[in-house]
DNA sequence: ATGAAAGCGCTAACAA
DNA sequence: TTGTTAGCGCTTTCAT
């Protein structure tokens, strides 16, 4: 093991750790009991007092813990769940997790989460998965590949997809409303005189980037007096975002609004045009998506429109109970409506410096600046 | 079921889907061999070429993936690891797990993530993990109990903690330097001639916060020339972060400069000062802990200490495999150093607009900034 | 090289 | 109410 030059280490001597698992075999013997006695008693079947008694004390002295995986092959389930998300970077899928875990939870299971975007695809994580780790999985993947859609076809684990799916897949799954979401953003630029419209994308091979890239170009269509082209990050991050905005609004003539394809691209456009001495939303307008924590936080605040991350994630967490709990049932496809949060980077004048908290939609404080969306 | 009366659900019919799971038996009759040979045939032991040939071909056609609790059960471990995490909100651990990700999965293990800081304790996660789901857990506690402690002490896992532990527990542990960090920072804002500096803390009670208010103490101690005190945000969050510096900041006099507990908690202070109309860092200094990307990205720029999250995971992750491997070894505690990575939020004069990325502190740009620490 | 059979730790059906 | 026993799906001796 190589540790950093920098780092102090010591060494202790360990103390006898009980590193052996006991098993209910050594409980039955301690309590003085047959193994199926043990195994009632602690599950809170018919058994007598007294021997319910002697389990539970011979168990708390031989510090039993029941060992999963012999419970779950037996009872053919294991009371996890998983969330399996490419990106835990981006607070959006935070958002979505909380959700899920508050839904799961509440029907007693545990929630783990795959990462799927470091090492491995999600095609593998799809296939581990599907080894009977889990009962269920909620999968968020940033493309959609046949590969992956074979996979989730063959898999034996109930699946809900987050995003959007090729018709001929009858999985159930929950989709936010790409093209509503562009619309709103579009729409409301217009009416704050703006003419000019560079949409700053993620990767357009990504599922999120493809939809939102073809909302944009629909709600610009309607519009046909405005001028708007697109232009691509490397990735949804802030500093993607950020290399991108510096590129467009050192172009000539200047576009008079930035639609980001997320808050991060948004943020980054943001400190973009502050870096070159822009005034936001003066000079430039920009506005992202999704909403997150951040979009309330910085200065000024982002407008952006709400994919409804929050209700994504219970909506699924919610399917996936009803498909482990009737597997034949039939496909569903939820999508949920957006809505626009208009925040002070899109404004047609600027405010003064105002002291009001952070806001996040959730809050009262950011009820002002909400529009309903549909 | 209920779903939101703004969504859209649409029903399909499911395609047959396997929803049953076949097993090594069936893959045996299938191919016309015994189990053991199909097992055999399957992982790469002894087996004639035609066996693995049949094998593999009714596998491939029955769709067959071994059952993993099945395995699990047999061999006496489930190659999983589990990071288990109270705040992953917080970038900050994010940059951890994915560091202890890439240790864990080049040593043939997957990660899982639980979260301990929504509905469970991390001591329900401590005895749950415990039960054999995994092989060994890395466990980040915000708040170390006795009762965390005794679990601990129980569980048949191997577990590194992130974070300090009393000196009785005898535990592989990971920790910070929250002194010299402290220190780190104090000093340099003394250097640029501060003389009032409050330390605006996270929740005391969790094991960060006391730590860090008491190395700003023994920081400031060293410095009787200049006035300190503490106050304490709800949260490790930007939104405490900003009510508690707002607070701290309508103050008078008001101080010169702002030690926050970690840089959410710093960027929170940004946004508050630069809402009441000072500038950063002309009339008030400002600094973070951690030095998450955020604090390159955010303007002006956050000086902040990097404790060193990617390295204290890495070395977590090495520390677990290596009780793994040697379950009795003796138990390693190792201190990972701080740097100190100065921005624009902490100088004596304030720089113009510059046009340069958002770095952090990996990246090349970032390098003229930087200073060594110890 | 292959097959029969034991057994990982647990729960549940059946008998007593 | 309790104990005996089968068996979840898999790997691995042990014979052959």
């Amino acid at each position: 093991m190589e540790l950093s030059r920098a780092s102090t280490v010591n060494v202790y001597n360990t103390r006898g750790r009980a590193l052996v698992r006991v098993t209910i075999t050594q409980v039955a013997v301690h309590a003085g009991v047959s193994v199926a006695s043990a195994s009632r008693a602690l599950n809170g079947q018919i058994a007598s007092a007294k021997t319910v008694a002697k389990v539970q004390q011979a168990a708390e002295e031989l510090g039993y813990v029941a060992d999963a995986t012999a419970q779950s092959l037996k009872l053919g389930r294991t009371n996890q769940l998983a969330y399996a998300v490419a990106d835990i970077g981006n607070p959006v899928y935070v958002e979505m997790m909380t959700a899920i875990e508050r839904v799961v939870s509440a029907s007693g299971y545990r929630l783990v989460l795959s990462s799927t975007g470091t090492s491995s695809s999600s095609v593998d994580v799809v296939r581990d998965l599907g080894r009977g780790y889990v009962d269920g999985m909620i999968l968020s993947p940033l493309r959609v590949t046949d590969e992956l859609l074979s996979a989730l076809a063959k898999t034996p684990t109930p699946v809900v997809v987050l995003g959007r799916l090729p018709d001929s897949a009858t999985l159930d799954t929950v989709r936010a409303d790409s093209i509503t979401a562009m619309r709103l953003l579009v729409d409301h630029l217009v009416e704050e005189g703006r003419g000019d419209v560079v949409f700053v994308n993620g990767p357009s091979d990504t599922t999120p980037g493809a939809l939102r890239r073809d909302g944009f170009a629909a709600a610009v269509a309607a519009h046909p007096a405005i001028s708007a082209r697109s232009v691509g990050a490397d990735d949804f991050t802030i500093a993607a975002g950020y290399a991108a905005a510096l590129r467009v609004l050192q172009e000539h003539p200047r576009p008079d609004a930035i639609v980001a394809a997320n808050d991060l691209i948004g943020i980054g456009s943001i400190q973009a045009a502050t870096d070159l001495g822009l005034t936001v939303p003066g000079d430039i307008a920009i506005t992202g998506v999704d909403n997150t924590e951040l979009a309330g936080v910085i200065r000024p605040g982002l407008t952006s429109v709400d994919l409804g991350a929050e209700e994504r994630g219970r909506v699924a967490a919610e399917l996936l109970l009803a498909r482990i709990e009737e597997p034949n049932r039939p496909a569903h496809t939820v999508t949920v409506a957006p809505s626009l949060v208009v925040r002070g980077s899109s404004r047609a004048r600027t405010q003064g410096p105002a002291v009001s908290p952070p806001s996040h939609r959730t809050e009262a404080s950011d009820l002002n600046d909400e529009r309903a969306a549909r």
